[in-house]
DNA sequence: TCTAAGTGGCTCAGTGCTAAGGTAAATCCA
DNA sequence: TGGATTTACCTTAGCACTGAGCCACTTAGA
C-alpha cells in the first residue's frame, strides 16, 4: 500500500480561517523531526530493552562509561531529565549493581555516580552492539547527508532552544 | 548464550572517554536529533499547555481538524499512540466538550471520533497561534535549509524504520 | 448456517517520569 | 558573625502512557 501522502496537512479541509501555506512547511518539518525521531528511539529501545535497560538508562550508563564519574547535576543536564528523574534512574542503576553514588568532598550536598566495575564491564560488553544498532539506523543516509543532517538539526536544535517562548510579548528577559 | 556474534568492529579495548571515530557519526546524529526533537516539542508543548493541553491531545484535535471525522484506530496510527493511550485521550477530549465519539455504521465494533462545534471553534481560535509558533522555531533555518532538512529527516526515519531490528541473527535474509 | 479466527476499542495494573515541596549544605552580604 | 538566599539532591503525589487481556463484532471457511 502506497502511503499516498497527503497534499499537506493545510490544503485539506481547512474550516474557517485557512493556514497560511507559508506554515506548511514549518508543520512538515516539526512531523517529519518527530517521526525519525520516533523511528530511531524505538529502535534503540527495542535494542537495551534486550538487556533490561530503558533508553534513559543506558543513556546514563554512556555518559558514565564516556565521562568517568559525574555529579548528578551534570548527568541530568547531559541526558535532559528531571531533578527527581534522575536520583529515580540512578536509585533503579545503583540496584542493578552497574553505579555507585560517591561523596563530593568539595560540596556535601552534592553527590557523584560513578561506574562499579561490574558496570565498566556490562557497557564494555554491550555497548559496541548499540553502537552498530544506531549505526544501521543511519544507513539509508549517504555520508554527505549524514553530516548535512547533523549539521541542519544542530542549527534547528540550537534555533528552537534560543527562540521566545511563545505566545509571549517579547518581553525583555533580564541579561542576568 | 553465545549470540554474541562479533560486531565485526572494534570489540577491542573502549575505555571510556573515547568513541570509535567509525560510530562518532552516528551517535552524534542521534544525539542531535534528539536535542532537536526535545527543543522542539519543549517549545510546543509550553505552548499548547498555556490552553490546557498536552501535546497528544493537541495533535489529536490537529489531525480531527484538518480530516474531520477519523476511527479511534486511523488517529492512532497517525499520533503513534497505544490503543490504550487512544480512548485515554478522547475520553480527556470528550471530558472538556471538544470532541465526541460517534457510531460507525459500516462496523458496530468501531467508534469515529469527531469535534465538536466547541472543539471546532477552539481550534479555529488557537491553531494559527500554535502554527506560528513552530514557525517561531524553525526561523533559524533558511527556506533552503528547511527544505534540505525535511527530505533529510524524511530519508532518515524510513531508514530507521525499514531497517532490521538490531540484535537479530544478520544471517537471515532480509524480511519478505 | 455455525464455528474459528481476526479486529476495534475498552479496562486496568503497572511504569517512567515530572513538578512541587523539603532538607541540608554552600554562598552572599550586611 | 548570622540571616537570607541559592543550590544539590531526595521525597512524594500524581500524570500520561503502555501492554496485556477482554468483549463485541466482523470475516472466512466448512
Amino acid at each position: 500500500m502506497s502511503r499516498q501522502d497527503p497534499p499537506s496537512v493545510t490544503t485539506d479541509r481547512l474550516p474557517p480561517g485557512e493556514v497560511d501555506p507559508q506554515f506548511a512547511d514549518s508543520l512538515k518539518l516539526f512531523t517529519v523531526v518527530s517521526r525519525a525521531h520516533a523511528a530511531l528511539h524505538e529502535k534503540a529501545r527495542e535494542d537495551v530493552a534486550r538487556h533490561g535497560l530503558t533508553l534513559t538508562e543506558f543513556a546514563v550508563l554512556e555518559v558514565l562509561y564516556h565521562k568517568g564519574p559525574l555529579l548528578l547535576g551534570a548527568i541530568r543536564e547531559k541526558i535532559l531529565a528531571s531533578s527527581g528523574g534522575i536520583t529515580y534512574l540512578v536509585d533503579r542503576l545503583a540496584d542493578r549493581g552497574f553505579v555507585e553514588r560517591r561523596e563530593c568532598q568539595e560540596d556535601r550536598r552534592a553527590r557523584y555516580a560513578a561506574l562499579t566495575p561490574e558496570g565498566v564491564e556490562f557497557m564494555h560488553r554491550i555497548f559496541p552492539e548499540h553502537a552498530e544498532c544506531l549505526q544501521s539506523l543511519i544507513d539509508g543516509l549517504t555520508p554527505e547527508e549524514r553530516k548535512r543532517a547533523t549539521e541542519l538539526m544542530k542549527k534547528l536544535g540550537k534555533g528552537a532552544r534560543d527562540a521566545e517562548p511563545c505566545g509571549e510579548a517579547s518581553s525583555e528577559a533580564e541579561p542576568g
